[in-house]
DNA sequence: TGTACATCAGTGAACGCGCGTTCACTGATGTAC
DNA sequence: TGTACATCAGTGAACGCGCGTTCACTGATGTAC
C-alpha cells in the first residue's frame, strides 16, 4: 500500500500488542494469524513482512511482556516508596486486586504465560526463567531494605515463597472468577494477608 | 472388529487415560483426536463410538481427573494419620516433591488444568470450582483437627493461603524445570517450609 | 529541485496440511427363536 | 442347544474448514542522479 518506515514500525508494534492480548486471553495455540492480524487492523498476508514465523512472534511477545512486567514491578515499588507505603505490601495489594485479576490481557507475565512455557522453545523458557529469577532477587532485596536485620537466605526464601503464593492466588482466582465470584474474591483476600 | 461389551468398556477407559495424559502434557488445544486415539491403540474413526465430541471427552477427562485428585488428597491425609505424621505437612511434602513436579501427566488436577479452565465450558468451570472448594474445605478441616483451638475463619484463611502457595510453587517450578533445575528445586524447597 | 527507479509494507488469493467430524463397511458378540 | 439375525466397536477413507505459510501484485515512500 506504500507506507512510511515510521508508520510501518508503528504497525509492527500494533501487531505485537494485539498478539500479546490474544495470546494471554486464549493461549498461543488458540489464536490464528488471521485473527491476530485482523485485530491489529491488517490482512493476513502482511504478517511475514514483520515476523519470520508465528514462533518468532511468540518469542518477541514473551520477551516484550517480561520486560514490561519487570518495569511495572519497579514502578510499583518506587511508587510505594514515594508515598511512604511499605513497597512489598503495596505490590501484593495491587497483584491480588480485582483489577489485576480482570486484566487478563495484561498484568504479570509470569502468571499469564506460566502454562505456555513448557510448550515453547528453549530460548523462550530461558527468557521466562531469567525474568522469574530477577523478580525473586528484587523482592528479596526489597524485603531486606524494609528489614535490614533479615539474612540473605531468609529474605530469599521469603521472596520465593511470597511470589509463589501471589501467582497461585491470582491463577486460582482467575480460574473460578466466572463460576464462583465470591470464592474468587475470597482467594484474593486470603492471599493479601 | 467385533469386541465384547466388557472389552469395549476397557477400551473407552484407555482412551480417557491417554487423553488425560496428553491434555496435561500438551494442553487440550495441542492434542488432536488422531494422536490421542493412536496413543490409546486405535484408529481415529472409532472415537465417536465412545464420545459425542472432543468437548465431551474434555469434560469427562476433567471430572475424572478432579475425582482422582480428591481421592488422592484423602488417601495422602489418611496415610499420614496412620503413620502418626502431621497430615498437612505430609501432603505438602508430597505436593512439593520432585516426584510430583515430574508427574506432569498426572498429579494435582487443580494445578494441571488451571490454565485451561477459562477456555472450557461453563459446566467444566463449575466442576473445577467445586473441586477447589472441596479441597479448601478439606484442608481447613484438617488444620482444625490438628489444632482444635483454631477458629473456622482462621483455618479457612490458612487453608486457602496454603493451597495457593502449593499450586503457585508447583507451577513455577515446573515452568523452569528444564531451563534452570536448581531454581526449580529452590522453589519447591522454599514452598515446603 | 525534479525526475526515474528501487524498495518494501500491505493486499488478497492460493498452497499443503492436520484438524474435528462423518460415513460405508467389517465381523465378532449378543439376542431371539 | 443350535441357528439366524441384529448389534455395534473398530477400520480407514473422506468431508469441509481453518491453520501457518507463500506468492504475485500494488503503489506510496525513499533514493540516486
Amino acid at each position: 500500500m506504500g507506507v512510511s518506515r515510521k508508520k510501518a514500525e508503528q504497525n509492527r508494534k500494533r501487531i505485537l500488542d494485539s498478539a500479546e492480548q490474544l495470546f494471554r486471553q486464549k493461549g498461543v495455540e488458540g489464536v490464528g494469524l488471521a485473527e491476530l492480524m485482523n485485530k491489529a487492523g491488517f490482512t493476513q498476508g502482511g504478517f511475514y513482512n514483520h515476523f519470520a514465523s508465528k514462533d518468532a512472534l511468540v518469542s518477541e511477545v514473551l520477551t516484550h511482556a517480561m520486560t514490561k512486567g519487570w518495569e511495572q514491578l519497579n514502578e510499583t515499588l518506587d511508587e510505594a516508596r514515594e508515598q511512604g507505603d511499605n513497597p512489598i505490601e503495596h505490590e501484593v495489594e495491587w497483584y491480588l486486586s480485582g483489577r489485576h485479576r480482570k486484566n487478563v490481557k495484561g498484568g504479570c507475565p509470569m502468571a499469564g504465560f506460566v502454562a505456555e512455557i513448557p510448550h515453547l522453545s528453549e530460548a523462550d523458557q530461558h527468557a521466562y526463567t531469567s525474568g522469574l529469577e530477577q523478580t525473586f532477587a528484587k523482592i528479596a532485596a526489597t524485603l531486606i531494605e524494609q528489614n535490614p536485620s533479615l539474612s540473605q537466605t531468609a529474605a530469599r526464601k521469603s521472596a520465593v515463597c511470597l511470589f509463589c503464593r501471589m501467582v497461585g492466588s491470582l491463577l486460582l482466582s482467575r480460574a473460578v472468577a466466572d463460576a464462583d465470584p465470591a470464592l474468587s474474591n475470597e482467594i484474593l483476600a486470603a492471599g493479601r494477608e
